[in-house]
DNA sequence: GACAATAGTGAGTAATTGCTCGTTTTTGTA
DNA sequence: TACAAAAACGAGCAATTACTCACTATTGTC
């Protein structure tokens, strides 16, 4: 009899080297198709057919066709997650037009590749409530780090910085991806000034008050 | 031989007034299902049901699924136009806030519906390119009345007024829309008079020199 | 070269769904 | 009541699609 009855739904185990370069290949290829195609007609067929793959190989390596959208997402978030830890690892900026610009920055790099990939994964696909909250958590965690230093700086009779935070990471998000989505025919770097001034000038009235202009 | 060899795809002219309140009946429950079931699985059996009609009749009445979530759309579309058009229609208020308060409070009442049916008509659905058109010409249109507003108003050495223009517009409808998406633990007016702020400081700060404050 | 573990194949299946069309029911009018 | 126009019906068809499984091919090891 054979190891095991039957090996359950994760298929496929890389042992080999070739195992992790297909799985790599599926994912690339569902990158592409999803971003072309949407998620209805970025069927498996079709991802399998851009990968050069018979559809049997596909499901060697995913149970189903949601699950490599969950991975593809999931990548999506962990690069999100380590722009972050990235920015705020060395103690965050001293000042605040500073503090914002690392967050426009990263908000743009993180969403530099396909536009229509990201609108695909998350809002246009069923995000399954798991990966909802991951997201969530993210932001979170954002909102939590700019409501610290908010704090830190804020003058006693200062609104309520928490939902300072949460417009600084809410508009950050959503403006980064309209601007991408809408055809860019702004230039972007007058796009990403713009959005600086914005927010500083926002969170500078609002209360804070650090060290400003040491230049 | 009768009127026409085939009445060709769209299906009933209303005659009875029976008929008029059935297409109501199925646009009321078509909303319904796809703010519950999303866009794929809104299905056309499920909307009749909802509405409590047999299949053949919803497909009397709208020639395929999308033209029902077309119709709902531009239903959103109009409500949208109509209400631009209604705060402008006795010129402009005096001052950027009120100028402001009265985007933010638009936005927050065309949405007060449904988030989750403005999602999947919006962002989920495969929206036809025309449709497309007709949301990019109603934000056009709303960048160019802010714009010729900013120009009036402008510094000399001003910044791109119609960048700013687009800012306004592209927050308005972005934040309003993220906010309402996430369950708002913060509460609505928190949120409404913090965004007039945010918007309200940038336009001042980017040269608009109206008569600010006469009160 | 023998062999087994690993990787890849693709025709076919089961389920779903948008939609048709021949039929029946209701309504308005005489 | 008679009748035709309008409205409603719903079984079932055609197309699509996620996924299976019995099979073949490749690879590494002795």
């Amino acid at each position: 009899m054979p190891t095991l009855p039957k090996p359950l739904r994760p298929r496929k185990t890389p042992r080999q080297k070739r195992s992790e370069e297909t799985r790599e290949l599926i994912l690339e290829s569902a990158a592409r198709v999803f971003a072309e195609h949407g998620y209805a007609a970025g069927t498996t067929n079709r991802i399998a057919e851009a990968a050069g793959l018979s559809i049997g190989s596909l499901y060697q390596y995913f149970p189903n066709k949601d699950a490599i959208l969950l991975q593809l997402a999931r990548r999506h978030l962990d690069e999100g997650r380590l722009a972050v830890a990235a920015a705020f690892a060395a103690g965050p900026p001293a000042t605040w037009r500073e503090r914002v610009t690392v967050l426009v920055d990263t908000a743009l790099s993180v969403h530099r590749g396909d536009p229509r990939l990201h609108q695909v994964l998350f809002e246009e696909s069923p995000r399954p409530p798991a990966l909802l909250a991951e997201l969530r958590a993210l932001q979170d965690d954002l909102v939590d780090r700019l409501t610290a230093l908010l704090r830190a700086d804020a003058a006693p009779g200062a609104p309520d910085p928490r939902l300072t935070a949460w417009f600084l990471v809410a508009a950050v998000e959503s403006l980064t991806h309209r601007y991408l989505a809408d055809q860019p025919t702004r230039d972007r770097s007058a796009f990403r000034d713009e959005l600086v001034a914005l927010l500083t000038g926002h969170v500078l009235s609002a209360g804070a008050r650090p060290a400003e202009p040491p230049a």
